[in-house]
Formats: C-alpha cells, sequence, structure tokens
DNA sequence: ATCAAGCGGACCAAATTGGTCCTGTTTAAA
DNA sequence: TTTAAACAGGACCAATTTGGTCCGCTTGAT
C-alpha cells in the first residue's frame, strides 16, 4: 500500500472538482494549476480516474473532466485503488506473488493486519469530507519556488516548524 | 512505511534467534537456512541489526549473532525502522523532504492517520509474540523451488488456496 | 474546416529494490 | 603462529518503479 504522487495528485484533482458544482466540467489545466501539479502527469492520472469511472471526460472544445459520482459517495481508498491498482503493504500480501513463506508465517498476519487498519482509515474517508477540510489550492500551495502562504492548520499538525513562517 | 524484504528477511532472522535460548550465538547461514534467505543479503541485513543494537555479532570462528535484548522487548516497529530508516507511508509525510501543499492539505492529515494506524499495530507486535505464532522455518518454507511442506495455519488465513495444497 | 481539448503510447532519467562479490579484520583454535 | 572461520564494509549490479515528458491521434464544438 505505497502511496506514490499519483495517489495525491489523484485525490487533490477530485478535489479540485468537488469543490465545485456537481457536473460541472473542468480543464486539465485549471485542475493543475489550481492544485500546483505537472499538467502532462495530471492528464495521465485523469485517464486512470475516467477508466475507473470516478470522472468523466469530454473532448474538443469546452471539454474538460467532471465528476460522475457524487464527493460523499467516492472514499479515498477506492482512489487509490484506482491509480495504484490493487496495492499491498508489502509483497507477502500481493495477490498474485503471493507469500513465500506459506500459511505458517506469522509475518503474514502481522502485516495483513496492519494494512487492514489503513484500508479502514481509507476507506472511512470521501472525498466529500476531505473538500471540506482541504484549503483550496491558490491559498495554500507551495508550488516549487512560488511564494507561500500558510495559515495555521485547524488540523494539529503536531511538531511542525512551519508555524513560524506564518504571514511571511 | 513500506516494508521491502529486507524488514521481512530482519523479521524472520531474529525470530530464528529468538526461537533459541537467550543468548546462543548462531551463525549466518543457519539462520539464512532455516528461513531461506539468501546468505549474502541477510548479512547485509544483519549489520543493520547489529548497529541497531538489536543483535551482538561475533567474528572469527564459532562467531555469529545473539540477541542483546529480550524477544519480548523488541517491537515489530523498531525492526522496520531499524532496517528500512524512518519510513513513512507517502513522501508527504517524510521528516525531511516534507508535504509541499503545506500546512492546509486535507491529505497529510489522511495520510498520517494511517500511517499512525500501522505504527501502532507495530509497535504492539513483539518479537516473541511472533515467535510463538510462527512455525519454525524448515518446516513451512517454500524455499524457491525446494518442496513444500504446509500444514494449516492456526491463524485464519482466509481464502489462501493453500490449504488444497497440503500433504503434497 | 478548424481549433480546442483529452487519449494513448513511446520514451525518459532518477531512485529504489534486492541482491552479489570482493577485500578486509577479527577471533578461535590447530 | 599460522590458519581458517566468521562477520564488516564497500563497490557493484540488474530489474523495477517512480515521476514524469512528448507527440501524433481522435473527438467534438463552432
Ligand atoms: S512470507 Fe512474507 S510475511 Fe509471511
Ligand atoms: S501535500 Fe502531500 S498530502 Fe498534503
Amino acid at each position: 500500500m505505497q502511496i506514490t504522487r499519483a495517489s495525491e495528485y489523484a485525490m487533490l484533482g477530485l478535489l479540485a472538482l468537488a469543490r465545485r458544482p456537481m457536473g460541472e466540467v473542468v480543464m486539465l489545466d485549471v485542475v493543475a494549476g489550481e492544485e500546483d501539479i505537472p499538467v502532462s502527469f495530471l492528464g495521465k492520472i485523469f485517464q486512470s480516474l475516467a477508466r475507473g469511472k470516478l470522472v468523466k471526460s469530454s473532448r474538443g472544445s469546452g471539454g474538460g473532466f467532471m465528476l460522475v459520482r457524487t464527493p460523499e459517495s467516492i472514499t479515498a481508498l477506492e482512489v487509490i485503488e484506482v491509480v495504484e491498482g490493487p496495492v499491498s503493504l508489502t509483497r507477502c500480501l500481493d495477490e498474485d506473488t503471493g507469500c513465500e513463506h506459506a500459511s505458517g508465517c506469522a509475518l503474514c498476519g502481522l502485516f495483513a493486519e496492519a494494512q487492514d487498519r489503513v484500508k479502514e482509515v481509507f476507506s472511512g474517508t470521501t472525498v466529500a469530507q476531505l473538500a471540506g477540510r482541504h484549503i483550496p489550492g491558490g491559498m495554500v500551495r507551495n508550488a516549487r519556488g512560488r511564494e507561500r502562504i500558510v495559515f495555521r492548520s485547524q488540523q494539529s499538525q503536531a511538531g511542525s516548524s512551519l508555524a513560524e513562517k506564518s504571514a511571511v
């Protein structure tokens, strides 16, 4: 269950759609600009999202992407699995390759439990919930070299040294 | 928090030591043979374990490795962090590189929660607990091409198609 | 017809994974 | 005091994954 940039970008992209009225079509570069994601990479990711029936694409002038399901019905786990495939915390838990050490291996049980916990977390969180918590892109993003405007998160993000940099 | 082979081998290696009377010195190739791990790779891993003060090595004839702490006191999390370093579920949670999207990002909170859950699981399990559940290597291992002797795990490992292959 | 968008595949560099191998050093024992 | 057994450490390696880019194709609206 490794979370790569692709999953993160997918989630952020969906959040950008979720912030808008349901059914609104948004162009790729708008989303990419809003969340500061390389547009060509986001294109790839939204292709997966479209294949996974989470968004619908329309081509040509006036085209773009829209949500096909309500943000409340899309869980983070779905998003991750759509973009990363059926991933697992370790190769031992992988469906096809499987565990070399057979069924007696205590580790498999431990790993499986840990994986279940993270799946619980992700399947218990929806895009809508995240959209509610998310401060829209333009305000917050670091943007790889652009100015950073940070205001204190309502989530306790303990030990973050970002607090001092506020209001710069 | 990606679990690679190194972590798995480290755990299995420690289990091999934990099965023996405390303080017994075991050679690398014995452990490797017991758990079916490439001996040269296991050597590397045990170097980390030694640096992490989980095992002590002695060189020369009659040398090998021994536990320096009781199996009850070593948590799975410690082992993983010793061999993998301070790993995180996603790069956004990485200490140094950090999160590009600053403190307002709702995803960070989600990822952090998921990561906390898996850390809970791993820090709540000791080598001793696993050793109790683990069927010793020679009986169970698949051994990349060697014969496989499987008997049903006492852990419910649901959906495992291995059951049919029992007693082959 | 034409232009604006996404589609899809080829391609890419860098990092990581999962090792091997060789040259030490240390230590016990012949 | 050799000598052999065992780990230490570093160099090296191939395969895979990650995080993208690019370009030509198709689709759709005007
Ligand atoms: S074999 Fe990898 S954990 Fe059981
Ligand atoms: S920036 Fe990666 S999750 Fe917040």
